[in-house]
DNA sequence: TCTCAATTGATAGTATTACTATCTTTATTG
DNA sequence: CAATAAAGATAGTAATACTATCAATTGAGA
């Protein structure tokens, strides 16, 4: 069985919705592999259109800015990352079993290898983007202004939902929402220093060791999130 | 009695050290108030100058660019951090309460509020720029030429001295340094999150609690440590 | 098939940024 | 007092982040 999930972007993160035009999608999928190998800073409309074969003026059309844009591909990523986890974890009846699973997929591992069609989002260079820039989506002057335009729904609401698993794991948790977003990001600031800054991990090339580094990486997550929700008292 | 302590700087964080004149040290100090006003990506040195009385290319002078610049202060920030831990946790015998020490450092609780002379750091200003601005130090693409040239030294060295005091409390414990620099990340990550999008934390405004919202990040940050540091098995 | 409207392309232009260069003035120091 | 270093003044450049305008293309409905 082939399907596709459609994922359903808020309004204000374009001008014109580009997942409804050929532009569009090649706007979008081109910029992901632009950011991942240039990195956001370095981007420009101006590279991006050329990459493309199309004009600064018509990517302006799609998006405000940059910095939209950014929003724009982090936001996509949540809500997929959403739906992957809510799939993943659906009818499972144990919950540690479920917070498992989003450790995994916080590290994209056991995600759905569909279709490598030039038309699919390249969720590999996503993630890498995910984790070199998403935190310069909201690290603005600006923050409250984008919070209160909802741009940052998606990220709230894979938020809420690990929380709710984590609420499953332990009802009497009192730092549900603090526990699912520093997990969050501190799965994708120590990958970050994993591959950068290796001597603020130790979760770094052993290669004598009889696991990969992202099972090391998996393994301090699932120990730094039990610990904190087996702990006696909080 | 008086004393100054003196943050001695890595020189390949400046052109010309701003420790060194007074023009210099109304750089840094004037930076931090304005980077902390209107926010890293909306300061210029030509803004900078004028509220300085100076001129661009005199601050050029000083430092290479504004990312060095912002690598310069949090630089600072952490070399100051690191001094304020040892000296807070030296000849304490109670390696619990080191690490109790490191976490309200970490939250810039019970520091030495020295003199507000107009030449001094605004350590709080300064904070405040951690908060919203030290990961784009080194979330670039060139993060790896940057380490090369050691610019990231100084919080290394303060997550060495973190981990460090990890050990101290728990000798088989596996992961001190990706614990410590965790630790900092989210200290900071939480704080930010307060502030912004306090809906990804459970440490929000709860006026009717007894305990301010800082203490209870405190509490936050004080359970994730020391429930992993106490775990069973790692 | 024609027409209208929307989309895209092509081109140009502007204010600002992130610098670099040069030359003069001022301050310091031996 | 001479020499030198620091700072000021001024100018200039390439690139960026847009905005504006108009023409060409397309496609959908009458």
């Amino acid at each position: 069985m082939e399907y596709t999930v459609r994922v359903r972007m808020n309004e204000k993160l374009f001008l014109r919705d580009p997942e409804s035009s050929d532009l569009g999608r090649r706007i979008v999928r081109h910029s992901i592999r632009l950011i991942a190998d240039i990195g956001f800073e370095e981007m420009t409309f101006r590279k991006l259109a050329d990459r493309i074969g199309t004009t600064e003026a018509s990517i302006y059309r799609y998006f405000e800015n940059k910095h939209r844009l950014l929003i724009y591909l982090v936001a996509w990523y949540w809500q997929w990352l959403e739906y992957q986890v809510l799939f993943q974890t659906n009818n499972l009846a144990d919950t540690r079993e479920k917070l498992e699973r989003v450790l995994r997929l916080l590290l994209l591992k056991d995600f759905p290898e569909s279709e490598t069609s030039m038309d699919a989002i390249d969720i590999r260079a996503l993630y890498s983007i995910v984790i070199q820039e998403s935190s310069k989506a909201y690290l603005t002057h600006h923050v409250t202004q984008d919070n209160k335009e909802q741009l940052f729904k998606p990220y709230k609401d894979l938020c809420r939902r690990i929380a709710g698993i984590i609420r499953e794991y332990q009802p009497n948790y009192p730092y549900a929402q603090s526990r699912a977003s520093s997990l969050i990001e501190t799965a994708h600031y120590q990958a970050f220093f994993m591959k950068y800054l290796p001597s603020l991990t130790d979760l770094g090339t052993d290669s004598n060791l009889p696991v990969g580094n992202d099972e090391r990486l998996l393994g301090f997550l699932r120990h730094l999130l039990f610990s904190s929700l087996d702990a006696e008292n909080f």
